[in-house]
DNA sequence: ACAGTTTAACTGACCGGCCGGTTAGTACCG
DNA sequence: CGGTACTAACCGGCCGGTCAGTTAAACTGT
């Protein structure tokens, strides 16, 4: 019930994941990385299940503040820092393993309806993003006017979700794979008219 | 040793996969769907990873002779061949489920680094074939000789490998993705001047 | 040809350890 | 006093792996 005691169990459970992965997962794992005892997210929680979903519903709302964060205007502008968001290549601490962690994640949850709602959640909210800006950028005549906003952003995100399980299982370079992602958009995208975009994606 | 004892098991642990997936895969789940017990398996191999490594080497092999059969020779058939067989959208069977439990096993690739060897050969092999037939394609004319052979096999694999994890986990329709593979092909490598092609794909 | 011996293939019963979950209780606070 | 937050100790079940055999085929010497 106390939000802070919530807040902190989130942040175990994060620490947890990158050590151990998912699969090798325990409650015991998730209390040590806290104050709290085992037993007491079996009080917070109704077991693993549960805490696990909480837990995606902690992330989807990171993400989805941090794409709220965004402020570019301009469509290309705004695209390519949605692609930026959606598909980190932070070499930033253990962001490699909680990718990997969150991908074992994924393959569980054609099991677990929980998880698989909150992914669902999670990608149709982002295709809905990629969707929105891709219109936007059509109207205002800089992003090609043949593109299918629909099935354009459900290729982005086949895309992205296609670079993360690569990077995590065999270790394929997420950097060149995005630059891969970037050129597919200019190419396809962005209108030849439109005004050449340099690096926007600059670290 | 009996090497149609060794058939058997690797039979046994495809069914077993679908059945029960990766992650509550049991011993006892593959020695039930053989002739043999348990301790059988531990006899024939050192181990739960030891088998599910053979495993992999098996389907490897199978993949190998599958891509061997085509016999398409110009690269436009030959290339999207090569994605049919990269990407099934059979609704076959326990096809499905199959997908999962590979999904499952690609997602373990980080700790086990004999799975991550085996996925990683698999990979670099059909890394390779694309690579050939775009540059075959590219000689010969038909496709465009702007692309450039690595990065869209890269690309390519990228793209299947995104469409499997989303099919498996949010039930996102695989047909409908390929497609768009199919287009993206179609536009960016198969030369503006090279004969139509319509519907090499159906089933 | 055949008793005796070895060896590969296989099995049922068992074990240790671990993990999710429970429970009986404690500490604290309004 | 009552209820919330929390805990140490415990439990049942399961799973990978082992082990002490058993069966049957292959081999050996005579």
């Amino acid at each position: 019930m106390p939000e802070e005691t919530t807040d902190e169990l989130m942040h175990a459970t994060y620490r947890a994941l990158c050590k151990h992965g998912y699969a090798s997962l325990t409650m015991r794992d998730i209390a040590d990385e806290s104050s709290k005892c085992k037993a007491t997210l079996h009080y917070h929680f109704d077991g693993k299940r549960d805490l696990l979903v909480s837990f995606l519903e902690f992330l989807n709302e990171r993400f989805t503040r941090k794409i709220a964060a965004i402020d570019a205007d301009d469509p290309t502008t705004r695209l390519f820092a949605l692609l930026d968001v959606a598909c980190p290549d932070d070499e930033a601490d253990d962001s490699d393993m909680f990718q990997t962690a969150m991908l074992e994640l994924t393959a569980q949850a054609p099991y677990e309806t929980g998880y698989r709602d909150r992914l669902r959640e999670f990608e149709t909210y982002l295709t809905g993003e990629f969707e929105s800006v891709l219109r936007t950028g059509i109207d205002a005549g800089v992003f090609d006017d043949g593109v299918d906003p629909e099935r354009t952003a459900e290729f982005l995100l086949t895309t992205i979700n296609g670079t993360q399980t690569r990077r995590a299982a065999v270790g394929h370079d997420a950097a060149e794979m995005r630059q891969m992602i970037y050129d597919y958009v200019e190419t396809t995208v962005v209108s030849d008219e439109s005004p050449r975009r340099t690096e926007v994606h600059a670290e």
